[in-house]
DNA sequence: TGCCAGGCCCTCTTTAGGGCCTT
C-alpha cells in the first residue's frame, strides 16, 4: 500500500437507499498512485430484481444487461481483493459508503479504509463552481472525460481526474506539501467559514 | 403491512425548513 495511493469508487444502483432494499447494479473503481490512474475495475452485477425504467434512462444499463452479469456477490468479493486495505474516495462518499458496507454485510466481509468525499472538499475548494455535481465539477475545471456520465467506472475515472485535480490545486495555491489522505479528511470536515484560516495554519505549520 | 434516504449546509436557525448531492 503505497503512501499517497486510494481507490476511487463509484456505484450504479437501483435507487436510493440500501435499507428500503436498494442493490448495486455496477461498480466501477481506480486505484490512484502517485498522482496517476494505476489499475482499473469495472462489473456490471445482478441484483436479483428488476431495474425501473428511471434506472435504465439514468443509467443506460437494461434489465437486459443485468441478466448475463455476474451475481452482486461474487463481483463484491473481487472488489473486496481489489481495494485490499487502500483509502476509499468518492463523489458525495455517504452514497457510496453505504452501498459498500451494505453489499460486503451480505458477503460477511469489512471495509478497512476510509472514506474522503470529492464533494464536500469541492465545495470547500470551489466554492465559485457553478454547483458541486460531478459533471459540472469536470467541465469547469477542464478534466479529462472518458466515457458516458452516470456509468460507474466512466464516473470513477472522472472523480479520480477531480481528485488529482484538487490535491494539486491544494499544493499549488495554498502552498501546501503534506497533502496527506487524513489532511483531506479534515479539510472535508472543516466549516466552510473557517477554511481559509484552517490552510493559512496548515501552510505555516508546513513551515512556509 | 407498509413505511420509503441521509448527511451537509445555509438561513428569515437552534422548539426548523429546504436545497444540494448521490441512484
Amino acid at each position: 500500500m503505497g503512501n499517497c495511493s486510494v481507490v476511487v469508487l463509484d456505484f450504479e444502483t437501483t435507487g436510493l437507499s440500501p435499507h428500503y432494499g436498494d442493490r448495486a447494479i455496477e461498480i466501477g473503481a481506480v486505484l490512484i498512485s502517485d498522482n496517476e490512474i494505476v489499475d482499473r475495475f469495472q462489473s456490471l452485477m445482478n441484483p436479483g430484481m428488476r431495474i425501473s425504467s428511471f434506472i435504465e434512462d439514468y443509467t443506460g444499463i437494461t434489465n437486459k444487461m443485468l441478466s448475463t452479469a455476474p451475481p452482486v456477490d461474487e463481483v463484491m468479493a473481487d472488489f473486496h481483493s481489489f481495494m485490499d486495505q487502500h483509502h476509499l474516495v468518492a463523489h458525495n462518499a455517504g452514497f457510496d459508503c453505504r452501498f459498500l458496507d451494505a453489499e460486503l454485510d451480505r458477503i460477511r466481509r469489512k471495509r478497512v479504509g476510509e472514506f474522503a468525499c470529492s464533494m464536500l472538499l469541492s465545495r470547500r475548494i470551489y466554492p465559485e463552481a457553478p454547483n458541486h455535481k460531478l459533471e459540472t465539477l469536470v467541465r469547469y475545471k477542464k478534466l479529462k472525460t472518458t466515457g458516458v456520465h452516470h456509468r460507474a467506472l466512466a464516473d470513477a475515472e472522472m472523480t479520480g481526474h477531480l481528485w488529482i485535480e484538487i490535491l494539486n490545486n491544494l499544493k499549488e495555491s495554498f502552498d501546501l506539501r503534506d497533502v496527506s489522505f487524513d489532511f483531506m479528511r479534515r479539510l472535508s470536515k472543516v466549516p466552510k467559514a473557517k477554511v481559509p484560516l484552517f490552510l493559512k495554519k496548515a501552510a505555516e505549520e508546513q513551515g512556509y
